[in-house]
DNA sequence: TAGATTGTTAATCGATTAACAATC
DNA sequence: TAGATTGTTAATCGATTAACAATC
């Protein structure tokens, strides 16, 4: 990516929320906004927007602030919203179905042309207009179909099998929803939805408030 | 909270990770192990998980190490899986469906106990043996059962109302799937499951990547 | 006892915040 | 021009890592 030096994690996990915060500022008509307005909008401080935005390069104005339509244009560019990416489900279970349904999704440039499983009841059926395959034609599908993203619903106790198959026939990004963590190759992008890890720390914050 | 003084989020969010770990050495019948073991399994520093866990108190034994079945029944009283907590799901969509339907939760000590939902079409039906009910009863419900956590899966235009609505009966918990940000009274705690800001730091990433 | 490993203090690193000169 | 606000450097803060004395 010609995208400059090193962005840090810390940095680029922000990206989609300066993108929420100013898709609604367009669509509340707001022309311009100021790090300081944007800061007191998103609870963080003005220092680090400009820190953020700086990473990228210098889409500002002394004196004037940030043209809200460029600012937004620049950071759906930076995420690439505007590039599409191919993306397959395995795993045609509740979490699958959820996520097969999701038409969000596709807003943000990422299509759901397939979804695998290993039921034969379900195989042959269509999630939201999907077509499920048996998981022993996923290696044929992803040499027929340049497929850059595998979403991850299967049970946790074949993760560990699903996700080097599916990293086997080439695809290098993982967006995994089972508990456990992946060890895969260094070109291997993975991106981990800890629903549990997550209601977890709810419940953690929650009584150590007292409730 | 008896939980000694202020423990940073960055250990919080580690909880549930040590904590599966730990989980998967004990059925490995692994009796005991040092901190610098589980930071090979773990990929992290053996000074990070020592650190972590002397803010709790100290769990090993110098020249020892950590006895696994100690350490497990430690990390999971911090977390407090023992404790129960009475949930709710508003919105019977999707996403509300699969979450009734992961037994996982239960588990760890949240129990669903309703389900909520406007659609005509759905009240009255269970989902996971969980019955569906009217919005409009949600008031009462709350009054009748003590209710800490509401997992919200409405849609997004609806997400503020809902959130005022289920703490205005008292609800301090919240887990929310929407994108939106939640502002809420201080003593409310959310915690935020957004989707596509996790799937479009995934694109981000591979996009850095050069694929 | 000797070896191993913790608990804990000190050093380092990185991320956030503050400050301000540049400039629109 | 005067006022406002950025871009950027410097200061602060917090989190991670290293080091080692304590001790099992």
């Amino acid at each position: 990516m010609p995208e400059e030096k090193k962005i840090s994690m810390a940095v680029i996990r922000r990206l989609p929320r300066y993108f929420r915060y100013l898709h609604d500022l367009l669509k509340l008509d707001i022309k311009r906004i100021s790090s300081r307005e944007l800061s007191e909008r998103m609870c963080i401080t003005a220092s680090q927007i400009r820190q953020d935005l700086n990473c990228f390069g210098g889409f500002g104005q002394q004196g004037y602030g940030y043209n809200v339509e460029s600012l937004y244009n620049e950071i759906s560019r930076i995420l690439g919203v505007d590039k599409r990416f191919t993306c397959i489900i395995v795993g045609a279970g509740n979490m699958g179905t959820a996520l097969a349904n999701y038409e969000n999704f596709k807003k943000r440039g990422f299509d759901i042309v397939a979804i695998f499983d290993v039921d034969p009841a379900k195989i042959g059926g269509k999630i939201n207009g999907i077509d499920i395959y048996s998981m022993d034609t996923l290696e044929d599908f992803v040499k027929q179909h340049k497929v850059d993203i595998a979403m991850l619903t299967v049970p946790n106790r074949t993760i560990t099998e699903v996700a080097e198959k599916v990293t086997s026939v080439g695809i290098k990004g993982i967006w995994n929803f089972s508990p456990h963590e992946l060890r895969l190759g260094e070109d291997v992008v993975v991106e981990n939805v800890h629903l549990s890890d997550s209601l977890m720390v709810l419940g953690y914050r929650l009584r150590s408030k007292g409730y």
